[in-house]
DNA sequence: ACCTGAACACCGTTCAAGT
DNA sequence: ACCTGAACACCGTTCAAGT
């Protein structure tokens, strides 16, 4: 209020820190440089002293958000430790929606390089064979990620057009889908609008472990 | 060469191919309106004419993309062809890298649609109950999207720093990697490097297809 | 009907200047 | 050491004007 107000200096956590606030609170599209400076009473040119560019941001953003994925008990069997991780990623990755779009496409930081690491060790101390162990880890992680782009997805989608009714879409886009043309699409969305099919997120997880399981067992 | 020479209109199909065409070579993020427009030899505000926006444009383009997935013959078993669609449609989102991304994020197009119905279709005589058949459409949904993300997203990454060396990022992250701080990333790195790993692409395509057949036989 | 010049409101980023 | 004014090279998009 007062010009004697004392501003503390930015740092570059605080900078991380508002982007992953503004990402997730206005989506990645307002995540601007001006933006993200205006939020924290700046001009745009100060982020510089504290990050070297955008790209750089987001891959630190990322990389806090890593951290906040939460380690299975290291007293817990290598399987059972596969699907608790994949599961905590899932609830990191949902909590931040515009994560698990820019997950693949940036460079892993200490704390993602980290958590690959948790996961192949899970899947090096499974039992499974090298090769299985190998393919095992892209299947799980493939599925954390595409899922929780899946989810974030429509839900993008049912919220891009009117953000007061997050269905709005879907039934613009029902009312586009004629049923006598497309039977199979109609019945499958008013599954969605009725909300009576709970997520296959941990079925499917399950159906992959199994899988690797099964097929390790049956050739060794 | 001559000002004598005649030059055809433009039309929304050359706008939408030209778009493809330039995405496929250069890059999703060369596709810029005026990049667009010069290489169709006109000015930027040309392509309003026929085309209401960049959005609608990318729209589009994805369902002109849809329509070159290769449908499976109408007398294959079900699930043999819920397999071969699920083949098909990796090939091509593989051979427009800046699909994958995108897919999820634009309300269909009729193609889009037609491939989606195809999909349920097939699930629905597959012999599924109707809540696996719902859950099998998404697991195969995501696996396709999700493998493809992460294939596109991995030669992104190896290419984005120098082009002549689509391993350079690689062998860059492997520098930063300890050996001793991140054993089992580093190995697993190796294996790629070394390519002496295929795809597990089908393999974990067929542990969700037996993974719902199996749990659908032994609940009924 | 289709194309375009000029303009608007944005981007990320640089650089020299301030304290 | 950290912040900022001014500027640059881009974006997507609109609108009135041309043919």
């Amino acid at each position: 209020m007062s010009s004697a107000e004392q501003r503390a200096p930015l740092n570059r956590d605080a900078v991380v820190n508002a982007g992953i606030r503004l990402a997730d609170s206005h989506g990645v599209d307002a995540l601007t440089m001006r933006n993200l400076a205006d939020g924290l009473g700046f001009k745009v040119m100060a982020l510089y002293n504290h990050v070297a560019n955008k790209q750089q941001l987001l891959g630190l953003m990322l990389d806090v958000v890593a951290e906040e994925i939460d380690d299975p008990p290291d007293d817990m069997a290598p399987l059972a430790a596969i699907r608790s991780l994949a599961i905590s990623m899932r609830t990191t990755l949902t909590e931040h929606p515009w994560v698990p779009d820019l997950w693949l496409q940036h460079m892993p930081g200490p704390a993602r390089t980290a958590n690959m690491e948790r996961l192949l060790r899970l899947f090096d101390e499974s039992g499974l064979s090298p090769v299985l162990a190998h393919h095992g880890f892209h299947a799980v992680t493939n599925h954390v990620i595409g899922y929780t782009i899946q989810d974030v997805g429509m839900t993008a989608m049912a919220t891009s057009a009117d953000p007061d009714d997050p269905m709005a879409l879907a039934y613009e886009f029902l009312a586009n889908t004629p049923a006598e043309v497309y039977p199979h699409t109609v019945a499958h969305l008013h599954q969605h609008l009725n909300e009576d099919v709970p997520s296959s997120y941990e079925l499917v997880l399950d159906f992959i472990l199994d899988g690797l399981v099964r097929l390790n067992t049956s050739t060794t």
